[in-house]
DNA sequence: AAACTTCTCAACCGCTTGCAT
DNA sequence: TATGCAAGCGGTTGAGAAGTT
């Protein structure tokens, strides 16, 4: 096994290329195909090594490269992927359509892997760490957070901090309202009230948790039709509730829309053949649902969110591996899957309800890409 | 407006892998 | 089997852009 003897040779370019460079090298190509790498830069007049052209066509001039900004389906691709491959950038752009594995690389180390890191998981394991979770973000605003270090938190911040005092045990609840309330960028939806979040935080908790463990045990048909009903139940109220906390946003594009619009309607097909709602009173393996509604009705106290807390854990404990209740785990619900799981069930699961959550708010609440950067 | 800092990403480096001989 | 070469891969670098003071 020798090792390539490039680009030792002296007289070769090295650098940026120049754009007479990329023609002659395009034009080559267009006429020859790639062939041999070795003699393609003497036979096509460029003065470079074979492996510096073949980089720049591979990363650059290749005519199906995909350039411009992420989609949230790419990112969200990535993250899971990489929680699977790890490193494996190749592999990971073998899955991405007109997306190089130096592209990807790049894109992870400089956007994707400092947001988990803020969001205190870890970009390596993907397991979420308390010691990496950026509790700032509940207190710094986004204009003041560059400055943070000479930030003063004002009157409204410390309620706000208040608000969350109860969620003091509950790092993945904590991890969901970081992620919530940090959002810099004139893009992002914002929440109105922080306050106001707390609530709803649980209902979508206990949406998610609920939808899991209707999947967890599909081959247990009837008390996944159980879950179903709580799912919907949960959905429902929070359907209602949380349009009020964002503020809107002119600025979701349509093929986002579009995009959204697809995962609610498939959503739907599937809730469709279970679509019907709950009886008053209906109780689930001893989860009293309207009583949990309620409870999650009121401001949270300590109390109710311990009960509330056993109840979900409870639930994981008959599946680990679904890392159920969990607002912000990966891989497979990485902090936007898990957003994204969440927000799209209230989109489909319940039908009545989720007519009440319009796109534009649905997409709204999904595109948190931008303003968890 | 200038100086400084931070961020982005194209390109490079060096190692591994796969194939031909 | 051993060797040489080409290609692929992942980590790192550094120039320029963008943002901040």
């Amino acid at each position: 096994m020798g090792r390539a003897p490039c680009c030792e040779k002296s007289g070769l370019k090295k650098g940026p290329w120049t754009p007479e460079e990329d023609e002659k090298l395009v034009a080559y190509i267009k006429k020859n195909g790639q062939g041999n790498w070795r003699t393609l830069p003497k036979n096509a007049g460029l003065a470079r090594c074979g492996k510096s052209c073949r980089l720049r066509w591979t990363n650059y001039l290749r005519p199906d490269i995909k350039r411009g900004r992420f989609s949230f389906e790419e990112e969200e691709t990535i993250i899971q992927l990489h929680s699977i491959l790890g490193n494996k950038w190749s592999a990971i752009a073998a899955r991405l359509p007109g997306r190089t594995d130096n592209e990807i690389k790049n894109y992870w180390n400089t956007h994707i892997r400092k947001r988990l890191l803020r969001m205190g998981i870890d970009p390596v394991t993907h397991a979420p760490r308390l010691d990496l979770l950026d509790l700032s973000a509940l207190l710094i605003k986004p204009s003041a957070a560059a400055s943070a270090a000479c930030y003063y938190p004002t009157q409204a911040d410390l309620d706000t901090l208040r608000a969350f005092e109860p969620l003091a045990g509950y790092p993945d609840l904590l991890r969901l309202a970081s992620t919530l309330l940090s959002s810099p960028g004139s893009a992002a939806p914002a929440i109105a009230d922080p306050q106001q979040l707390l609530p709803w935080m649980l209902q979508a908790q206990m949406a998610q948790a609920a939808a899991a463990m209707a999947q967890q045990a599909p081959q247990q048909q009837q008390a996944g039709h159980h879950h179903q009903l709580m799912q919907q139940a949960a959905a429902g109220a929070a359907c209602q509730q949380m349009p009020d906390l964002l503020v809107h946003d002119a600025n979701t594009t349509v093929a986002q829309q579009q995009q959204l619009a697809a995962a609610a309607q498939q959503q739907d097909m599937a809730a469709a053949c279970h679509g019907m709602h709950p009886p008053a009173g209906y109780v689930d393996d001893g989860l009293d649902v309207p009583a949990l509604m309620q409870m999650v009705h009121q401001q949270p106290d300590a109390s109710n969110l311990q009960q509330w807390s056993s109840t979900v854990t409870s639930s994981n404990n008959n599946n680990n591996s679904n890392n159920v209740g969990s607002g912000v785990s990966t891989p497979s619900s990485s902090p936007v899957a898990g957003l994204n799981r969440t927000a799209t069930a209230y989109g489909g699961g319940a039908s009545d309800a989720a007519a009440q959550f319009s796109l534009q708010q649905l997409s709204e609440l999904l595109d948190v890409s931008d303003y968890m950067m």
